[in-house]
DNA sequence: TCTTATTTTATAATAATTCTAAATAATTTG
DNA sequence: CAAATTATTTAGAATTATTATAAAATAAGA
């Protein structure tokens, strides 16, 4: 079972009707990956939709994450809201320059844990910030232009 | 020496003069160890400078942030940014029913990395999100509602 | 004191998100 | 099938945190 199927499913067992605009913004994370913005989403499915909404982008994504099926991360410079669509837990690395979210394959320390100092834990989350690699590349001085 | 000379020293060092305004922000800061918003800080220092404004408080953040003094987090459920006064790199939990913000007293695991598959590490950022020991136990039944 | 650069202030602008109310679509009930 | 009910979508207004702008105030140096 794949992970359109099991939200779909997830929707209905919550009684959340299963529109074709909330299909379709499925069908957008399910194919992009990369932490997309609501914007990012509204401007890909007003293709497929083009009355759709970006409150119901909002809507949806609001949904989803209801259902722990998405989650919200705060990590860009600017102050807006990238969504995750992926499953197991792990760390992000924020590129100041390029903007890029990249994920991180080393899964978050204390994912598993329930509670910490006595406080209930109900989401990990664990980024870095700094400079990607391939921004590294581009600005590093060439062996021409180095001394 | 203590933190408040050290960024004083910072400032100057920078070319950053030090205003009363500032060293306001820099005092409550130092006595205030909320993770406050700018507009906590605001509503606070305009107490002593009636005429401050919201911009000088941005614009102070900023330069605090610049020489590596605070840390801007994002973590609350509201689109806003709580700044971190403490030096030592440690987790977060936010409480997502008294919206509150507590230190989490382990270390950041990898703070101390400089790069990660290939990208430049900066900033080192870990959070909880869930329900704090407080709430809790406010929410928890009582043994009189019990079963 | 005059000059210059910096900072503060007040206000306007911006941008992400949320709210609202009317329109639409789907579902249930008779 | 038609009417009534309910959930959803839409368009646009409202809200809110933050940033930008420009004029006034301040500070530092010559």
């Amino acid at each position: 079972m794949n992970k359109k199927k099991i939200i779909i499913s997830k929707l209905r067992e919550h009684g959340v009707k299963v529109t074709p605009q909330r299909v379709a913004i499925i069908d957008y994370l399910e194919k992009n990956k990369i932490h997309p913005t609501a914007e990012d989403i509204y401007n890909s499915v007003i293709n497929e939709y083009p009355s759709i909404s970006l409150a119901t982008v909002y809507n949806t994504l609001d949904k989803l994450e209801e259902i722990k099926q998405i989650i919200k991360i705060k990590i860009a410079d600017e102050n807006k809201v990238n969504y995750e669509y992926d499953f197991e837990p792990h760390y992000h690395f924020y590129c100041k320059l390029c903007k890029k979210i990249y994920d991180i394959d080393i899964p978050c320390e204390y994912s598993k844990k329930e509670e910490i100092e006595g406080h209930k834990i109900e989401e990990v989350h664990g980024y870095f910030r700094g400079i990607c690699k391939n921004c590294r590349k581009i600005n590093k001085p060439t062996a021409s232009s180095g001394a």
